[in-house]
DNA sequence: ATTTGTGCAAATCGTTTGCATCTGA
DNA sequence: TCAGATGCAAACGATTTGCACAAAT
């Protein structure tokens, strides 16, 4: 009953944290502040890792993925997969979708609005969905 | 130009291999077998593996793995990403779409005449549309 | 003080590779 | 014959885990 469940603009990083019952460390600040401070992000474990030893931030990968899961299990980032061995996570919770260049590894995303998806078959007896993902698989034509 | 190119039922599994380019040995026929008896499968490489074993046919998981990505390089599989551990192989290469249900790791196809999706984006200046993946993500309502 | 988070290194998992050996056209 | 396949085990990269230590309430 809350009425800043779903904000995000009006909360400073630690109320966010705390709102999602998460305790707002140093490590969890640092990493939170480096994901959510630019616009609309996707990273790699490994990238954000990387990220917050240039910035300076003393953070092993194993709490990086610890962060990111709890982020996700929490609802501040949304993980998409697109490739058998690596996860990116969305700081886009949002509903859309996404451009995958297959041979760059980049992802973008496309507004759920851009695109229409009519007859949307009901989830089978006994189960119910949890998430539409649509990616769109691109190869750029660079010679 | 040969009239053949895209049917299947009409060929026998080692005439499909060798015209994909691939010779028909002892564990490729094999796993063919197993993948293209039944009517559409999704495995892992390790089903795979273990089926093969079980059916009394020698093959390394390794040889698994290769033949898996050769037959997908030639199109007689699909590579379907649903995880970021695991890697799905369709044996259904038409045009379709996926429920995975999350908590089984089971995957079943969807008819691509079930689901509309209109105002497909086209592709980015400098790249193009390799594929378009679409994944409804299920959970199984048990108790 | 107690609970919760963190770092490290080792462990695990799916997948790939190198290389010696075999096999099918 | 001999290019192409296979098996094995070791190598791999991403992710997870166990446990002692540190930090937040």
């Amino acid at each position: 009953m809350s009425s800043a469940e779903t904000q995000s603009e009006t909360q400073s990083l630690p109320e966010r944290l705390i709102q999602v019952g998460l305790r707002p460390t140093r490590q969890r600040l640092a990493l939170a502040d480096l994901l959510f401070a630019a616009g609309d992000r996707h990273v790699t474990a490994e990238q954000l890792h990387k990220e917050a030893g240039e910035a300076g931030i003393t953070v092993s990968l194993a709490t990086v993925y610890n962060t990111l899961h709890q982020f996700t299990g929490s609802g501040l980032l949304r993980e998409v997969v697109v490739e058998s061995g690596r996860s990116y996570f969305d700081t886009n919770i949002t509903d859309h979708h996404h451009f995958f260049v297959e041979n760059e590894l980049r992802l973008t995303d496309i507004p759920a609005e851009k695109i229409g998806i009519v007859d949307l078959p009901e989830a089978p007896e006994g189960t119910e969905i949890e998430r539409v993902d649509l990616i769109i698989r691109l190869k750029s034509k660079d010679l």
